[in-house]
DNA sequence: ACGTCTGCACGTCAGACAAG
DNA sequence: CTTGTCTGACGTGCAGACGT
């Protein structure tokens, strides 16, 4: 089957994309509307560039831009300029809500990782402190119903230095406390009441609630924080291969006009 | 050494939004 | 409607640079 690489025709550089599992790939168009577009690719799509692929654009005189830098390929490229949907093009029946959705709201830089291919990694990774606080939880024995009454402990592995783990126990409520070991990882260790139950009254179960949710929206907010940061870092990119390739233009132009004044004069 | 400024990371809250 | 998630905004603490 054929690959289609699509523009993408929204103004915002942050548009989401399509499903990437699609076959129809999407580029980003970096450009202002009624404006020939420039189409840039990420290299995880170049395959697609082959013989055989189209790229379809809604604008003429389109400029294709690889991450690779060649444009070597492309000469087997099949460009067609389609007639896309314009920002006005929202039929009355459109929700005002969708609508709005469409044209305003910012997607998440979750759904923006995903586009650009990293929200996997960002998953694992936040899967896998999780669970690595689980499984080393398990090895040590410690169940999540134990209580911790120091502030502090110390557990050895068994495999000398190495194996010394710190465990300290901060935020401690009524309702459990959160533990910190290794590097800043924490997870919440409920504390077992006299009768077995993990609470007793009303209020703790609210105190253990809250910390619950605290403890949850602080990872949340770092993680938020450490994909603004990638994000900002591929706008960044993005920025110095646009300037890249509008200085080349430039040159381009600019030895045209002289090829031509030199062929006038002829 | 000291204050001040600046940048960074963090925790928390509030509000928007999505999912059930 | 309820609950959970995401993210902007705000305030705080810390470290390094800089001037005095």
């Amino acid at each position: 089957m054929e690959g289609i690489v699509e523009e993408n025709g929204a103004v915002d550089p942050l548009a989401p994309s399509p499903d990437p599992q699609s076959p129809i790939a999407s580029v980003q168009s970096v450009i202002q509307p009624n404006q020939q577009s420039v189409i840039q690719t990420a290299a995880n799509i170049q395959p697609m560039l082959g013989k055989g692929n189209v790229i379809l654009v809604s604008k003429p005189n389109s400029v294709i831009q690889t991450t690779q830098g060649s444009l070597s390929g492309l000469q087997t490229l099949q460009v067609k300029v389609v007639e896309t949907a314009s920002d006005d093009s929202f039929s009355e029946e459109e929700s005002p809500k969708k609508r709005r959705d469409l044209l305003t709201r910012r997607p998440s830089y979750r759904k923006i990782l995903n586009d650009l291919g990293g929200g996997e990694i960002a998953e694992t990774k936040v899967e896998q402190i999780s669970s690595e606080a689980d499984s080393e939880l398990s090895s040590h024995s410690i169940p999540y119903h134990t209580v911790l009454p120091g502030t502090a402990i110390q557990i050895s592995g068994g495999k000398g230095a190495q194996g010394i783990h710190t465990l300290t126990m901060t935020n401690s409520t009524a309702g459990g406390a959160i533990v910190q070991y290794a590097q800043g990882q924490e997870f919440f260790v409920p504390v077992v009441a006299q009768g077995g139950n993990i609470g007793s009254g009303n209020g703790e179960d609210q105190d253990r609630k809250r910390e619950m949710r605290l403890l949850k929206n602080r990872e949340a907010a770092r993680e938020c924080r450490r994909k603004k940061k990638e994000y900002i870092k591929c706008l960044e990119n993005r920025v110095a291969v646009l300037e890249n390739q509008n200085k080349a233009l430039i040159d381009e132009l600019k030895s045209l006009k002289e090829l031509y004044c030199q062929q006038k004069t002829e």
